[in-house]
DNA sequence: CACATTAATATACAAGTGTATACCAATGTG
DNA sequence: CACATTGGTATACACTTGTATATTAATGTG
């Protein structure tokens, strides 16, 4: 802890948040300049440095921030499961729905995780990683009380499930609103589809 | 056809390749600047408005350019196609493997869908809807033969193998060329997972 | 050979970028 | 109260960008 010194003005959260303000359907993270975000922050440009490397640390931490998002909004929407058979329903309504929010970070992940430098990429695969693993030990928990998916495919399906739904999220965001339900639909049903393929094909 | 003024000394095409030489892992078509391009041309930049309108229409052309790529392989798949067993199998690994090829346009297909201008979105979509489609008619073809999806489920299924090979394609190309075989194996595993649960559970 | 027509270039400008250097402002400590 | 320390700003510089305007170069036609 700083004991002495000029107190900040302005903390990482707030340019953080002013470089959210910036982003949009059209408008990607990583296409921001340390002008524009200072501008927003309404901060002199060097100050910038005060409190990131660059604007790829910037964007880093934004992804981060992201994924904690990301985090809760799973383990909010386990809260809502009621019974078994609703899992991937109740789940997949979820997401689509917290992406939609104005203002919502989920966006983020889902639109930028081809483009940009190789450090950021490594920063959005991390938490898709995460939130495989996640639906990973879902599975296996499942598997535990019927066997249904063959141990060494669990982590497969995760990850199918996993990029399957974050692409039709980017789908989604690119679509009219009145899409979105359509859209929900869809994805509810690819993911019955995989998990049904998976647990019916136990052996090759 | 023209019969009179000056010799055009390019043409689109060679401007197209100038960019094409520009885009690699690390850096995405969208983010080509005008004069980035005219400079790998070796002309001046003014001779760009010749040819293209702005930027944006360069890069339609472009993706138009990887779409024609995109249903060549396609075509080209199927004739390795020997028994219906194969159908996946050869499917992704042709896909992958023509992924991989250094100077191929389909990375840029795999890539670029999720960021920049309205009209550049909509260009890809349009691509990877024509996949999905061509994708579609596959599957009603093996629905005349033996009936195996519903059939208001076919495009919903060829909508889920599209998003995911492509999403995977997207993966495969931000990872080190030694996993390129672990991910067509994971791939091909999923796409059955998708056709296998589509065609058992023929009603919800 | 003029001449219209088309292509390409040269020059220039305003706007934006990242960042280096230097300086000012505020704060706790001795 | 000095003073070191930290945060913020001002100014400046060298670049890059898109594009407007004007000019030059090459070509077929009359």
């Amino acid at each position: 802890m700083k004991t002495v010194g000029r107190k900040a003005s302005i903390n990482s959260q707030e340019i953080i948040s002013a470089a959210l303000n910036l982003v949009g359907p059209h408008r990607s993270i990583s296409s921001l300049s340390l002008r524009e975000v200072t501008r927003e922050a309404g901060i002199a440009p060097n100050s910038f440095y005060r409190h990131f490397k660059d604007v790829e640390a910037l964007n880093i931490a934004i992804i981060e921030l992201a994924g904690k998002h990301l985090r809760t909004i799973i383990r909010d929407a386990r809260t809502l499961i009621i019974n078994e058979r609703s899992v991937v329903r109740v789940s997949v309504e979820c997401f689509f729905s917290e992406m939609s929010k104005p203002g919502s970070t989920l966006p983020i992940l889902l639109r930028e995780g081809t483009v940009g430098s190789g450090d950021f990429q490594d920063a959005i695969k991390k938490q898709l990683d995460f939130f495989a693993h996640e639906l990973q030990t879902d599975l296996e928990k499942a598997n535990a009380i019927s066997k249904r998916y063959q141990t060494d495919e669990t982590l497969v399906v995760a990850k199918a499930v996993t990029q399957l739904v974050f692409a039709m999220g980017g789908i989604a965001l690119n679509s009219p609103e009145s899409d979105l339900k359509k859209t929900t639909e869809e994805t509810v049903l690819m993911v019955k589809f995989i998990l049904k393929g998976a647990s019916s094909a136990k052996t090759e």
